[in-house]
DNA sequence: AATGAATGAGCCTTCATTCAT
DNA sequence: GATGAATGAAGGCTCATTCAT
């Protein structure tokens, strides 16, 4: 079989193997579709390979469904340390200005996944839901950089230990505003313009939420006793005008 | 007749018991399991009914569930007025206030439901990730009111118009940071202490929140064009530094 | 409750009381669709009457059904007769007009049946290939009549008794080509004209029925050699006679 | 693999075997008891055959149907072809003998259809009042040919064109009377006679329809205006009287 | 390494029927 | 005499998986 092909053919249908058509196809279908909505008979038709193919490379459905997620956080955790200044031997940076890129960057990849990230995207949505046991390890490999970078960042900006209570609320409300920016077919279906897709409005988001962030972090910051009830909420008010 | 409508009125108890029944019972199992992976089998045993009444009463699956979503949606809608002033005739308060509040109400609702608003929180999140026809629905009963009351407040916190860019920035960032201490099982298995359940926490949580928007939109006011590269980032700067 | 209800309206609604109303509507239904393809949803929705009152008035669906086809039988037969000569007091015609008198109001009443006629036609058709107990009945009800009647009026024709084997065979030609003409929407999906409706056409079909049945059984009454024109049938006619 | 390719035969003898006793069960199965009285369930535990083989192979029910009507069809347009004289090269005949030799051989496979041709007639009929999409291609294939056939020898027998209002009307008395002799349960179970299955009966029939049908189209054909009212009717009066 | 056929469990739905007023 | 609710038995179909090459 294999002399009869064109080396050229060869290469497109024979080299990946059936295997990494089945991991490619199965990332999109999974993406679009989630786990139980695609069916071994689509991938296998989508791929152009045999039903019992998958079963033979990956044992089962949830083998191959596996092996995507696992290469999909793989290639994320990959590309993500970018907007983490990781591995950057520039000159360090002050922690606003630190903040304001890692909002810059970070935003338009949420808003607007380019390619195969796209799709993890997508699989990482619908892995959200499903409560798999890859959960903790996507979030080691996905998340839990991010949170250590902008641990050490607003401690930094609050000028206080890692440990303080007040680090985690304002690593959580930045990346809850960033988050926010991640596509999302619901609120797509709400917002049609959700997330901005033009680059000068998705700009002009990443400057506000630093902008927001920073300002509030730094009253945080000055505001030794911003929380007790009677007097301070005027206090308080009065410090926000300032 | 008449003299039968007493134990008829029994009747409709003991008879329509079963469709309460059935909507409850899906209410929870729809809400722990999502849609496709509960089967009506599973439901009519666990309300103790026969399997074709879901037909009888519903038509099919379908109908049950759109049934269960409407009055989980109706159910919610309700409840949620409460945080935002709604039918209040008390005097006006500052905006300042009225964010405090809303934060203050509204968080410990997202991070720990009670009873059905628990059940109806895991529906909808299901019901996120599945775009039926009742998204938009859901979408309006649920949440414009919320963005009308957060835009309303915004544009008397930053004195401006409500059509103002700024302000739906603004909305969405307080909007995104009290959403991320809604229940998500997922950053649960990640993050096993999150969202915090002690009332100590929550409340310190959302007087963060306020400070740290409040100030933060404050600050926005006031760097009237702080978008532009120039000098206005430089000015942000040294206000955050402060 | 009858009080309050206009006599009328009880005449149309209350009068025929359910039952009637039912058994109208079946009719129309089985006829079109058939007894399994018939649902006592259909019927009772159809009659504006409740569910379980089919089960009430006739006990089961069966019973329902054979009570349609039981009045519809009994509505063919009483209006069959009339083109049999049946109580007419008419001085006697020839074998032959009488015949011809046959075709001619058979044939109408077959391809073009009028109101309840064509529900009844429909119905028998269906009830034709399910061979149900009332089959010999129907059969006793509205075949064998015309039988007798035809086998009487052939006897004639042949100068022979009625238990001669040319008389059955051609009472069996004229009545087969009598019941082509009856509706049937298998012929009708492939020629869609027939039968015809033209009255002028079905006259004219009638008139060679009995021209082309009249001539035959003459030739089969003189038995030999009826069918020969030139010379090469007489080789087969021979074969044919031994 | 050219090895194996006599072990493959087998193999693909010994599983597509499923798929034929398929299709031959369900042709039994449908042909008695029509579509929707047979289940999938039956017909797999019949084919001593998995439930899924059904879904595996014909996609659903209807699609393991259609395949059956199908096959019996086509199976029935090569058989029936014989009867017509069709790829035959001997002598022509006479019309007179082509008729009677259409009968003669067409006649007893309706009366006394031999093995497969049994379960196909069942099959037609009860198609017959389906009305499925499949009826105009059964037509083409099984009614249209010999429709042409006989169209062909009227016009013979009638000496004018195949156009001729009469001809079709010939052909329709001859193929109403042939069409009678075919089984029918109804029809069996009023006359338990019906059709003869006595060989020497069914050719008195066959000679019967024959001599009927030739000497009455003799009448018509000579009868060049039978269908007006006055003289001509009296005309063949007059010569059916002799 | 790969395939086509076959399997069995399970799902949603439909329907005639009965029950309790 | 009539009703709305409830029931249980099937029926068609889908799907992941395994078997025999």
């Amino acid at each position: 079989m294999s002399a009869r092909k064109p080396a050229r053919t060869e290469t497109l249908r024979g080299d990946q193997k059936t295997r990494q058509r089945l991991l490619e196809t199965a990332l999109r279908l999974f993406a679009e579709h989630g786990f139980s909505k695609v069916t071994v008979r689509q991938i296998s038709q989508a791929a152009d390979a045999n039903l019992a193919a998958i079963n033979y490379h990956f044992g089962d459905k949830l083998g191959l469904y596996t092996e995507v997620v696992r290469s999909a956080v793989d290639d994320m955790r990959r590309v993500s340390d970018l907007s983490m200044d990781a591995g950057s031997a520039r000159p360090p940076r002050s922690p606003e200005d630190r903040l304001r890129r890692y909002v810059a960057t970070y935003l338009p990849r949420l808003a607007k996944p380019q390619g195969r990230a796209a799709s993890i995207q997508k699989l990482i949505r619908h892995e959200m839901t499903r409560l798999t046991p890859l959960g903790p390890w996507i979030a080691e490999q996905a998340i839990m950089p991010r949170i250590r970078y902008l641990t050490t960042l607003m401690a930094e900006l609050l000028a206080c230990p890692e440990s303080d209570a007040r680090v985690g609320r304002c690593v959580v409300s930045l990346q809850a505003q960033c988050l926010f920016y991640m596509r999302d077919p619901m609120r797509a279906s709400i917002f049609p313009d959700w997330p901005p897709e033009d680059d000068a409005e998705l700009k002009a988001a990443a400057e506000h939420i630093a902008q927001l962030t920073l300002a509030g972090v730094a009253a945080i910051r000055k505001g030794s006793c911003a929380q007790t009830p009677a007097q301070p909420a005027s206090r308080a008010r009065r410090r926000a005008r300032d």
